[in-house]
DNA sequence: TATTAATATAAGTTAATCTTATATAATTAG
DNA sequence: CTAATTATATAAGATTAACTTATATTAATA
């Protein structure tokens, strides 16, 4: 029996999915049902009752379950406790990421994987999704930091964070009102207004649409880009309102050349949120440095020590980190 | 990490040896060796110090030993819990034995066997070493119980028991005198006496050979049989003294026709046996009813119930027992 | 009833694991 | 001291399990 088959199970059961499972694992969905499924004809018992969706662990399966976190637990501390540290130091991190991701997010993680792996190199770029793909494809990039990433051809999408999209607008817009008077807006008080939106190819525009045709809500489209900056630029402009992941506002808001509304939360509709992915080519293997940057984006962090970032070299669209320092390293484990 | 590397690592480490723990665990010697050096490239770390022998452990490779056994240990217990009852009824197992292990020696695991196992046949024949091995190898037998096994083909094999070799002769033989004064003789106390042989072709000859051969014994072969039937006749005629597994004499020792001597144990020898394997056809999955008789055959049983043979029917050479019972099966564990 | 979302299954591919054969090294026998 | 024996390591190829892609199925929802 692989430990990693247990693994995905618990994940699977954790997640109350398969897809999200495989993702986690970068496997395909089909790999996730399949290790299951072989688990299941090993014990010879059911251990996820299919009959009804969701569907529910059995009784079996809530013991195995509970006792296969345990045992990965264990196994995972043993291996750290024994594992010499697996010499990332050479290695370079090739990062690149959409624009809509503020540098200030990806610097934190940035100064947090420096920590535990001195001696290593972080390449940050910025480019366009599709620019993304083809690099992380072709092995010109370890990891692709992308928005509504789609899993397929050779690449593997693991959910990182979720943007919440809110309503931007200038400060003095009739809909700051509802900023003063419900802490944000409904959907529906967009009605009308004039809106600049991003260019019908991107995946988000197809959300935003999908989200404002659910609220029934019609909104005059004033002009379309292709780039969160252009957008920005246009509402500051007077050209209308906008729909954006409020982490990229930060600086016009500080600047208070744009106002930030939220979105309230009315009963049976869920926040409007855009999902970053972190894609990698399909391989079995890694290199040490990067899966262990993959654990620090996903905040599954063994090191002691945190926070404090430090300061980082920009030049141009890219940077590149790089200060030898005494070792003081402390392993990831992994099944 | 497969759970099933960790258990080879586990049993290299109790049995100080790399081919025994192959052996246990039906793969090549060369099987675990790459097994145990994959786990220590997955680790970065040495677990075994090769650079003496006997090798040794070392520190990393004390801890992960400890982890590793109660990882294992805890997930056996795990997937007992939750196991089903494979269903193994219907099955049969076919089990071929050399003619030197007395029927009565395997009724007791048959009958075990069947407590675990309702439901199941065993088939039980008596067969010539030569025979057993391509029984074996054409799948015509499950099972093979033969002294001296080597390991060869697409056949593993496992070690059993130990017989114990003892020399046996008329109870009113010279020799008997040393069992009266020491309990036992030493090999120079055979020196020059008439010996009943096995025949030169045979594995045990040449153990037997050399054993002699190590204590600086000669002694005169008056005759050579290929079977331990005809020995026994030829010493009971006067014909000499053998030397024969312990096991094989219990009819001819309650009768009073054969006596039996152990040898006397001193320092620096050690005692002389016959080791006994069980071989089956390399596949990576037997049936289950077979891998049950595995255990039982090996004593690793879980079941409640011990002993309390029950009767068999003997046809001929070959036997059958089959007697449908309610079930209360208890499974075992295997990674 | 059609659509969507999630999981299962089939078929072919890839990659890990195993075996065979052989080399190397340590021990023991001659 | 050299040959034989025994135990482990390594190389190369074979086998099998695991994975992926593509598609079907199934349940929930529009």
């Amino acid at each position: 029996m692989q430990l990693e088959a247990l693994s995905i199970f618990c994940d699977v059961v954790r997640n109350q999915s398969f897809s999200q499972a495989a993702r986690a694992h970068s496997v395909s969905q089909s790999a996730a049902s399949q290790t299951v499924r072989q688990i299941e004809s090993r014990l010879g018992a059911q251990l996820i009752d299919r009959s009804k969706r969701p569907w529910r662990l059995t009784s079996e399966g809530k013991i195995f379950f509970k006792g296969c976190q345990e045992i990965i637990e264990r196994y995972n501390e043993l291996e750290a406790s024994v594992r010499q540290r697996q010499d990332s130091s050479g290695y370079t991190v090739r990062l690149t990421s959409i624009y809509s991701i503020p540098f200030h997010d990806l610097s934190v993680y940035i100064s947090e994987f420096k920590k535990i792996a001195p001696n290593t190199r972080v390449k940050l770029s910025y480019m366009h999704p599709t620019e993304i793909y083809s690099h992380v494809l072709n092995d010109q990039s370890d990891l692709g930091l992308i928005s509504y990433a789609n899993t397929k051809g050779g690449v593997n999408a693991i959910p990182w964070k979720n943007q919440s999209m809110i309503v931007t607008c200038l400060p003095n817009h009739r809909l700051t009102n509802f900023l003063d008077k419900h802490q944000g807006v409904l959907p529906s008080d967009l009605k009308g207004e004039s809106f600049v939106a991003f260019d019908k190819k991107l995946p988000v525009r197809r959300e935003i649409d999908r989200f404002l045709r659910k609220h029934e809500v019609n909104v005059t489209v004033v002009s379309e880009f292709d780039s969160i900056e252009n957008i920005k630029q246009a509402v500051e402009d007077g050209a209308g309102i906008a729909i954006l992941p409020e982490e990229t506002l930060r600086q016009e808001v500080v600047r208070q050349s744009l106002t930030t509304i939220p979105f309230r939360l009315t009963a049976g509709t869920n926040p409007f949120i855009r999902p970053l992915s972190i894609i990698h080519r399909r391989k079995r293997r890694l290199n040490p440095a990067v899966n262990q940057f993959l654990k620090v984006l996903q905040g599954d962090i063994n090191s002691d020590m945190k926070d404090a970032p430090e300061t980082l070299d920009i030049r141009k669209n890219e940077t590149i980190t790089d200060e030898p320092k005494p070792p003081s390293a402390k392993a990831v484990g992994a099944l």
